[in-house]
RNA sequence: GACGCAGGACAGGUGAUCGCGGCUGCAAGUGUCGAAAGACCGCAGGUGAGGAAAGUCCGGGCUUCACAGGGCAGGAUGCCGGUUAACGGCCGGUGGAGGAAACUCUAAGGAAAGUGCAACAGAAAUAUACCGCCAGAUCUUUCUGGUAAGGGUGGAAUGGCAGUGUAAGAGACUACCGCCUCGCUGGUAACAGGGAGGGCACAUGUAAACCCCAUCUGAAGCAAGACCGAAUAAAAGCGAUGACGUGGCCCGCCAGCUUUAGGUAGGUCGCUUGAGACCAUUGGCGACAGUGGUUCUAGAUAGAUGAUCACCCAACGACAUAACCCGGCUUAUCGUUCUGCUAAUCUG
RNA sequence: GGAGAAGUACUCAAGUGGCCGAAGAGGUGCCCCUGCUAAGGGUAUAGGUCGGGUUGACCGGCGCGAGGGUUCAAAUCCCUCCUUCUCCG
């Protein structure tokens, strides 16, 4: 991804769960906390609950590639992490596309689409 | 043909756009980091999960630790023979159970080496007479003795059944069956067939109770382990270096420099060419083994296969994502398809 | 990825082949005590589900995570699955 790394170390995922500030809908949770970088920072975290191994990749699959899309429409310098819930488990791509820019509108972190 | 039985193959495909992990090559900079080597960013090509990758139930390779040799304990396996690197797997056979058959299932050694346990019921559970039957005695309704044919209890009660016999009975005796012992024949063997004898003793069941017998077995696991190695803290050394104790020196101490061990954060290796795959052929009923040829086919490290559109098809596909690697087993699974076999029932 | 442990009524749980018809505690219902509550005391209860039944009792079957097996008999012994939890950098 062009402007994006990911979120690797658990001690990162304990600062912006603590931290951060979070929103939900029906099929995500996302927290976020500002960094001091010029790049964002995404974590995708889905639980064994949700589902088996496959189902779970297929999630982290969608969710990263409804933020690839839509990626020049956030700010930057974020730490983003999305968590999925279990009704994510039968959800479409456009059901996690349309769920991903609900949450970015909530947290205001678009960028002004006007300019 | 339906139904049934056994064995095998496939696991959506094609095209377009965007995107991801290794690998190879190119490009060469006005980019970023760096002393440099180089790394990142860029372009192109090629490549990229399964039949179970799953469960972790067995076995092996590999690594570290332990170890003079041997045994005990513990654990595992358990009809016989073969196969294999090894196995609790597989193949072929034997006995037993099921089915009309094709065929399927089978932890299937020893209970006459010893110990334990067998609730309740029942007179009695491994040793015994409650009722009954019979004989004798007798105060005439009790006692003594015999008896496992009958009743009742129980999962299990003196081998079963028919006869002889007897006071009543009893392998007490006889035939058949079962059991045990010893030869014979066939078979590598499990075992099968048939013969002679015993005359039922040990008396029932349980070894997925302890145990006996035979065979195997050191422990842990790639988060194993090997190498490199910041920072911090530690030790030793250095003296025309600096500050302080001091006005000066020895010396001390702090800083500085060098070295050492340690092995944390992190990195590199282990890591994919292997009991490999495919084809042909030879031996074998088969599991499998031999020979020859061809071929190289993921290697990530918060962890790569997805999204959208169009078409095909009855079907948006079911179950499910390698994590050191192999051989099995078990479990999950929408369907499509191939081969062989059976003949109870139904249809033609 | 690897190594282990556990599963019993609503909850916590005892029970290591047969008196299990599954102990005990909490919980629940009723009564006493009190002006009313709490606490305390007494007492009762289905202890789940299916079937039968005189619809109060009562009787029978299946039930100890699920399914098989061994045994006369299984919560207990053996096998295969499922779920939950713990440890290893």
């Amino acid at each position: 991804m062009k402007f994006s790394e990911s979120l690797k170390k658990n001690s990162d995922f304990q600062k912006v769960y603590r931290n951060g500030r979070s929103f939900a809908n029906r099929f995500l949770v996302m927290y976020v906390l500002e960094n001091e970088k010029n790049c964002n920072r995404i974590g995708i975290s889905v639980s064994k609950k949700v589902g088996n191994s496959v189902i779970r990749h297929h999630i982290t699959r969608l969710i990263r590639e409804s933020y690839r899309l839509q990626e020049e429409m956030f700010n930057s310098g974020l730490d983003i992490v999305v968590i999925a819930r279990t009704t994510a488990r039968n959800a479409s791509y456009q059901e996690i596309y349309s769920a991903l820019s609900h949450l970015g509108g909530l947290h205001k972190i678009f960028k002004r689409t006007e300019n």
